[in-house]
DNA sequence: GCTAATCTGTACTTTATAGTCAAGATTGCC
DNA sequence: GGCAATCTTGACTATAAAGTACAGATTAGC
């Protein structure tokens, strides 16, 4: 259960964009510097962010990156999504690929349930962050936190 | 953020070991044919859970894989924790690893904050659970789930 | 239209994870 | 002791992920 090198680099970059704020735009030279990756590197990832719609780039002299909507209508679980795969993904645990005839086997059903339960968790914290919320201090960042419903929430699993 | 291989047959071996109840015990080709996967692999992935205490190894015959402690005392955040390294471990977010000098610029601490949100919403399902709650049916799976408080754990995080 | 800055795409290398193989060690039973 | 069943170990191969290199396409400004 890691993040995935595209997953922390790619948000990293989304969220240095977004500090330079409305309109502003980043080169990659100066992204990959400020994140201490190669500049090839840099531009695999930005690609990702850009087809998953995220960010624009204009490229020739003046170009470089730029949100492609306002931070707080980025929705970081979209963009984790994007970056890594759906989250949890497997190729054992698959409810998305219609397999459900695996689920004869109890070992298979509990199993399931306990990362249903975990996805649950995590969808919880990363579908109701925003940019916008990453952008503030980390004062600011712990508020939003403590507004995620708990039991409620979980209770989805079900 | 997905699975590693190790984790989900990992913890698919030991559930599969715990049904066969107290003292009852698995052979390798018994396990490896359940799971589909290959004896060695099988046996690669049941010495970590071995190692890691979770379950006891007899050799020659009549042998077998058994639990090592009572279901209700083996946490699964525990033996995910020995399958697959700690959870959200990251070169990038190291607090574990005494650079908290990299968190000066607010890049670093909008990230890390949001991963500690996550990891604390996943410790909390996967620190509660045992693979006792696992043994049970599915029905009964999600009792446990909805025990599990919400904001009080979060706030945790700041 | 020329030039320099910039993004784009493909192919490549490196490294980590997944998975296999075979020889060795231990144990229970006869 | 001898045999068969079983776990143990380390080295090996295959596949996926991480990261790099480079030639090509686009654009702004002159």
């Amino acid at each position: 259960m890691k993040l995935s090198a595209n997953e922390e680099y790619g948000l990293r970059c989304l969220v240095r964009i977004g500090y330079a704020g409305e309109g502003g735009s980043l080169t990659i030279p100066e992204i990959s510097q400020a994140e201490g990756v190669s500049p090839s590197y840099a531009a695999k990832i930005l690609r990702v962010l850009r087809k998953g719609g995220f960010v624009k780039a204009a490229r020739g002299k003046e170009g470089g990156y730029t949100l492609a909507r306002p931070a707080e209508a980025i929705v970081i679980g979209n963009v984790i999504d994007a970056l890594g795969g759906r989250l949890f993904e497997s190729k054992f645990c698959d409810s998305h690929s219609g397999q459900a005839a695996i689920c004869t086997r109890s070992v298979d059903c509990s199993v399931r349930s306990l990362w249903r339960a975990v996805q649950v968790a995590v969808d919880h914290v990363l579908s109701k962050a925003t940019l916008r919320d990453l952008l503030q201090n980390e004062e600011d960042m712990n508020s939003w936190v403590r507004t995620i419903p708990g039991p409620a929430g979980l209770r989805l699993v079900q």
